[in-house]
DNA sequence: GGGGGAAGGATTCC
DNA sequence: TCATGGAATCCTTCCCCC
């Protein structure tokens, strides 16, 4: 029995703006932005996603509009409508499923599949491959860059290796020249945060990583310390499988100016709570917690929750708690907000019997 | 001492 | 100067209770 694995992680290139030009050809080689937040039309808001072309200019996920546009006054922005992107992702995640044995979609366009039974040897990597890209050229007009290893994390930076559309093969017998020489930012996991702590102790790169034992980095970064250095070693070994079912369901918004209009505040949270109800009963499922997201004008963020005894689906309930939620915070605040949100968790299953746990207490 | 849960914050990801 | 929106996971603190 051999327990080597191959691992594919399938990443959609630039993929919100890639549907967007997909739909419209005169966008083609077009420095394309597609944009989220408040008032895209007027430049408030973020850039979610950038095209290669605008990539070159410096405009990348999560700029403000006004930076891109003041980069690159040509650029064409296009509002996000995640519901169709949405759609366009399920064709695609159709399509990875019948090349895999195992299958995780990580995200709206990545997906790790797990094609151990159908490798043999380098070529019918290549060949599966080239197939997947194939076909998802062939029946959505987008193409993709796919990372190839014999674990998750490999594979993931693989395939953020060469982009866009581009194939990153890593054999085992590769791992450490592969990772080594690339920054610890790279590794799934090491953020902002992680990348400056470690900068502080002159780890920069995978290679000056693996120097630290796993208990040095567990004592520093706590249980992430441990993932970090199992994937730096290259020997992370989690499966694929499967994602399970949602573990919280919100909505944000993000005024176009800071407001202290509680009215204003209050039809918000409204309108966010129903929102989520209508969610939640599309879905079958019943909540039991709630919370409320506020991020003040000088940007603090402040979350607020309570937990009810039973779960529930009532638009009533949600309201009644989350307002009174809002009304503690508001009683001696005096900053202005320039966020609200409202997230329920805690969540079960509506109709469906919770079979396993009733089992117990019978 | 610690199990177990609630709350709140921080960090990361796409 | 600008600074989204959806979600997961982890950490710390507090509390109830054995
Ligand atoms: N910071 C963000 N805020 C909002 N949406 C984001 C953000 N980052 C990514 N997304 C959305 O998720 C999608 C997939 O993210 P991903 O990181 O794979 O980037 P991408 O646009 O597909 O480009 P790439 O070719 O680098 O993969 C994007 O198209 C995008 O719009
Ligand atoms: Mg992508």
């Amino acid at each position: 029995m051999n327990s080597k694995r191959v691992i594919f992680h399938v990443d959609m290139d630039a993929f919100y703006a890639s549907v967007e030009i997909r739909e419209n050809s005169d966008l083609e080689n077009k420095p394309v932005v597609v944009g989220v937040g408040p008032n895209v039309e007027k430049f408030k808001g973020v850039v979610s996603t950038a095209s290669y072309k605008a990539r070159e200019y410096g405009i990348k996920a999560g700029i403000p509009l006004i930076q891109a546009y003041n980069k690159c006054k040509d650029i064409v922005i296009m509002p996000a409508r995640i519901s169709y992107y949405k759609e366009v992702s399920n064709n695609i995640m159709e399509i990875l499923k019948k090349y895999s044995d195992k299958f995780q979609q990580i995200s709206i366009d990545e997906a790790y599949l797990d094609v151990s039974k159908r490798i043999e040897d380098y070529d019918s990597i290549e060949n599966l491959v080239n197939k997947i890209k194939e076909e998802i050229l062939n029946n959505e007009g987008l193409t993709c860059s796919i990372g190839v290893g014999p674990n998750k994390s490999i594979a993931k930076i693989a395939s953020g290796f060469k982009k866009p559309s581009g194939v990153t093969i890593i054999n085992s017998d590769k791992i450490r020249k592969f990772l080594d020489p690339l920054p610890v930012k790279t590794i799934p996991g090491v953020g902002k945060k992680t990348k400056k702590l470690l900068a502080k102790r002159g780890i920069e790169k995978i290679k000056d990583l693996i120097k630290l034992s796993k208990s040095d980095l567990i004592s520093l970064l706590g249980k992430a310390g441990g993932k970090i250095y199992d994937i730096a070693i290259g020997r992370e070994s989690s499966e694929v499988k499967p994602r399970g079912p949602r573990k919280s369901l919100g909505f944000i918004r993000s005024f176009e100016s800071s407001t202290d209009d509680i009215k204003k505040i209050k039809e918000k949270i409204k309108e966010l709570s129903k929102s989520i109800i209508k969610k939640i009963q599309a879905d079958d499922f019943q909540f039991r917690t709630m919370s409320i997201i506020i991020r003040f004008d000088d940007f603090s963020v402040i979350t607020r929750s309570n937990s009810l005894t039973h779960h529930t689906n009532d638009y009533k309930v949600l309201i009644k708690n989350v307002i009174d939620l809002f009304d503690k915070v508001y009683d001696n605040e005096k900053r202005k907000i320039k966020r609200i949100g409202v997230r329920v968790s805690n969540l079960t299953k509506s109709s469906l019997k919770q079979e396993i746990l009733s089992k117990y207490f019978e």
